[in-house]
DNA sequence: TCTGGGGTCCTAGGACCC
DNA sequence: TCTGGGGTCCTAGGACCC
C-alpha cells in the first residue's frame, strides 16, 4: 500500500569528471588546460580523457598505437594507469560526500549515490558537495538528483552534457513540463541499464527516447524484456525500485588477471603470473572475512594476432573445505596450470577466479582439514600485516618470483603522491 | 610492433526431489 | 490406452555496468 505520509525518497548521484585524468591533473597544475589521457594496463587503450582530450576527438577505448599521431600533433599528455593513486583519491572524494549526507553507497571508484531523502534545499546541497569534493580532493564532479537511482543517473548525465547546469541537475524540484522536455532529448540508449542490444531492440518498437520508455506500457515491456527493463521504466517515472545499500556485501567471485607486457611461452612465467594472482585474490578473501572453495585458472593466447594459433585453457577445481589459505590455493592452482598448459603457444594473459565464496573467517573445526591449522592462520595474518605495512608484494611466494617476463609495461606511470613517502610532491 | 580488468543480475534449461 | 505438478538447486550464457 502506498502511504501518503511517507516521504518520497531522493537520491543524488555524484560522479567524478574524467576521474583518472582529473587525479593526474590534481598534482600537476601545469597540466590544467592540457589534454590528458590515461591508458589501461600495459599501456593498451585509452580509459580516461580530460575534457580537452575529448574535444580533440580522442575516442574512449582507442588503442594507443592508433592515436600516436594525435598525441604528437596536439601534445596530448599520456599517463599509464596508477590505481594506487586513484583508489586513494577516490577515498578522499567519498569522505567529502559522506561528510555532507547521512548515507552513501559507493557505486564505483568514481561515483556514489547519496541519500537526500527529507533534506531541504537540494540544489544548494548539490553545489556544496561539488565544492567540498574539489576542496578535499581537487576532483571536479557533477551531481544528479532524482526520486530514483535511474533518475539520479539521468540527471547526472544531463548536468555533464550541458555546462549551463553548473554541474548540478535536480529533476526533483522541477516543473513536470521541463522534466518531460529534458527526457525527450535523451536517447533511450543513454539510460543506465540500457545497453547496445536493448536499445536496438527498443528502437524496433519505436522507443527512442527516455520519455518514450518512461511512458511505455509496463506489461508489454515486462513481457518482451523481463523485470530488469520494467524496473528501469518505473524508476524513470520516479518510483524507486532500487534501494540504496550502504553496507557492502562480500564479493561472490574474485577475479585477478593481467595481460602480459610481452608474449610468453615459458611455463615458469605462467606459473609466476598465476601465483601472483592467487596471492592477491586470496588476500581479498581474508580482507573481507570470507572463504572460497572453488578456484579456476585460465591462460589465453593473443586473440588480436590472427596469424597465431589460438588457445584458451581453463580448468576449475574445488578444495575439500572452504579456505582462505594462500598456500593451499596456490598448490591447487599450480596443478590446474599443469593440466591446461600446452607448450608451443604464444601466451598473452593468465588469470584466476575464486568462487563458492561464503562468510566465515575461520574454518569450523574439522577432523579432516589438515591445512587450516592455527599456525597456518597466523602465517597468513603475518603475511597480510607485512604487505600492508611495507607495501604490496613485500612478501611473495617463490613461485611468483621465478620469472618476470610476464610483467606489465607501464612506461608513463605517475608518482603515488598520496600513498608513498618517497613519492611525496616536492615544491 | 602495439588492442584492459573486474564485477553484477537475470533467465532458461536440466537434474533432482517429493 | 491412460503417465501431475510443484519446487529447488545448479550452470551456462547473455546483457549490462564502470
Amino acid at each position: 500500500m502506498l502511504n501518503d505520509k511517507k516521504i518520497a525518497p531522493v537520491f543524488a548521484l555524484v560522479d567524478g569528471n574524467s576521474f583518472y585524468a582529473s587525479c593526474e591533473k590534481a598534482f600537476r597544475p601545469d597540466l590544467r588546460d592540457r589534454a590528458v589521457v590515461v591508458l589501461s594496463n600495459n599501456d593498451g587503450c585509452v580509459v580516461a580523457r580530460s575534457a580537452e582530450a575529448k574535444l580533440l576527438g580522442i575516442p574512449m577505448g582507442a588503442p594507443l598505437f592508433q592515436i600516436q599521431k594525435d598525441i604528437r600533433q596536439h601534445g596530448i599528455v599520456v599517463f599509464s594507469s596508477n590505481y594506487e593513486l586513484y583508489a586513494d583519491m577516490s577515498a578522499r572524494m567519498m569522505a567529502a560526500i559522506a561528510s555532507l549526507t547521512p548515507r552513501i553507497e559507493v557505486y564505483s571508484i568514481d561515483e556514489c549515490f547519496a541519500d537526500l531523502t527529507g533534506m531541504a534545499d537540494r540544489q544548494a546541497l548539490g553545489t556544496l558537495i561539488r565544492r567540498r569534493v574539489h576542496q578535499w580532493a581537487r576532483i571536479p564532479t557533477c551531481v544528479g538528483i532524482g526520486h530514483s537511482k535511474v533518475q539520479a543517473k539521468l540527471a547526472n548525465h544531463i548536468a555533464k552534457k550541458n555546462k549551463d547546469w553548473n554541474g548540478v541537475c535536480n529533476l526533483v524540484d522541477m516543473p513536470d513540463a521541463q522534466r518531460d522536455a529534458l527526457l525527450a532529448e535523451i536517447p533511450a540508449g543513454s539510460i543506465w541499464g540500457i545497453g547496445r542490444k536493448l536499445s536496438a531492440h527498443l528502437q524496433t518498437m519505436g522507443i527512442r527516447t527516455a520519455l518514450q520508455l518512461r511512458d511505455a506500457d509496463k506489461g508489454t515491456i515486462r513481457k518482451r524484456f523481463g523485470v530488469v527493463v520494467e524496473r528501469i521504466c518505473r524508476e524513470l517515472a520516479g518510483h524507486s525500485c532500487l534501494a540504496l545499500s550502504d553496507v557492502s556485501e562480500p564479493n561472490q567471485q574474485i577475479i585477478r588477471s593481467r595481460s602480459f607486457g610481452q608474449l610468453v611461452t615459458d611455463k615458469m612465467a605462467l606459473q609466476a603470473a598465476v601465483s601472483t594472482h592467487v596471492c592477491s585474490a586470496v588476500a581479498v578473501l581474508r580482507e573481507q572475512g570470507t572463504l572460497a572453495s572453488v578456484i579456476n585458472v585460465f591462460i589465453d593466447t593473443n586473440r588480436f594476432r590472427e596469424q597465431d594459433v589460438q588457445y584458451h585453457g581453463s580448468k576449475s577445481a574445488a578444495l575439500a573445505h572452504p579456505s582462505s589459505d594462500t598456500l593451499q590455493f596456490n598448490q591447487l592452482a599450480m596443478q590446474l596450470l599443469d593440466d591446461i598448459y600446452q607448450p608451443g603457444y604464444l601466451y598473452k594473459k593468465a588469470g584466476v577466479m575464486l568462487a563458492g565464496i561464503e562468510t566465515g573467517t575461520r574454518l569450523q573445526a574439522d577432523l579432516f582439514a589438515q591445512h587450516d591449522t592455527p599456525e597456518r592462520d597466523k602465517l597468513m595474518q603475518t603475511l597480510d600485516a607485512l604487505n600492508t605495512r611495507y607495501g604490496r608484494g613485500t612478501v611473495q611466494l617463490a613461485t611468483a618470483m621465478q620469472n618476470e617476463d610476464w610483467r606489465m609495461c607501464r612506461e608513463k606511470l605517475s608518482p603515488c603522491y598520496t600513498t608513498r613517502t618517497e613519492d611525496l610532491l616536492t615544491i
